[in-house]
DNA sequence: TGTAAGTAATTGTATATGCAATAATACCAA
DNA sequence: TTGGTATTATTGCATATACAATTACTTACA
């Protein structure tokens, strides 16, 4: 490769990779609500785990991270560090030896109902900066990544 | 808030929430950037700064980080590991003592240049699953969001 | 029924990420 | 000039993330 051709293929990555664009989206977007989050001591990231589980009832690890495809020893580690701040509780299952399924504890839940003035507050922020176009079809986007896991 | 109210918030933020659509994205993107570029023993995050890098000629740690909306602690970790790598060096700068602008280094040019057939599949590979709808919208999101950082 | 293959979760290791605090330098204004 | 403020980068700390290897258990099949 010659370095005109380098240059071309330069210019190319960095004005248009998709991977560049999602992550700095994530960001941007995450520090929002992070930020809202913080005199709660929650995370976005943490907010995901206890929304999914309250959904759930009881949340089995592996049908948790296939829905928010995230890596089985991730969420290991965020439930773990939930747990131990008395966010969640692991519930004993009869049926499977190996799993370890869990659901919020009253304090988890408590948390959750104090989170969602805030994070109604967050996602108008960032409905506002990202245009209702963008936001209708992440929200495509995402359903259709959940049926695409599902699926497989 | 009584608990049928709880469940419609619960089932709002499962459904709309912004941050876990993006995160979610980005997880999945970035696997399919790491995944090509991974025998190159490069990561997606890596590559982003080295592209920049590149691009600038000399860039300096802020004006980077303003442009992808990264914090600096983070660039500066990021760098150290590429710098211990031999991708990158930090130049000497005589007008601030402070700074520590950096560039590629011929071998971490070398590897940039070996990233480009395998950064031009995982792109391919992205944009079918996205489509062209999200993939163009991305891109004018990720503008927007560059001059709003550049304005303030 | 007993073993081989498959599945669920954890643990070791590494990178990415951001906030708060700090250190060093630059700039500005009285 | 000097003293306060702003800027640049690094470091301590904590969380998030994923891959590879491992452990424990389940299932299928021969």
């Amino acid at each position: 490769m010659n370095t005109e051709e380098f240059k071309a293929n330069l210019d190319a990555i960095a004005t248009e990779c998709l991977a560049v664009r999602v992550r700095m989206l994530s960001r941007v977007v995450t520090k929002i609500y992070d930020e809202e989050l913080r005199p709660l001591h929650l995370k976005a990231s943490q907010m995901n785990i206890l929304v999914a589980a309250a959904k759930m009832g009881v949340a089995r690890p592996v049908a948790l991270c296939e829905l928010l495809h995230l890596d089985v020893s991730t969420l290991s580690r965020n439930v773990e560090r939930m747990r131990q701040r008395g966010w969640l509780e692991v519930v004993p299952e009869a049926e499977d030896a190996r799993a370890q399924p869990f659901r919020l504890t009253a304090e988890g839940r408590t948390l959750l109902q104090q989170a969602v003035p805030r994070w109604k507050e967050a996602q108008e922020k960032t409905r506002r900066m990202l245009g209702d176009g963008v936001v209708n079809l992440l929200g495509k986007t995402f359903k259709q990544l959940q049926r695409a896991k599902t699926a497989s």
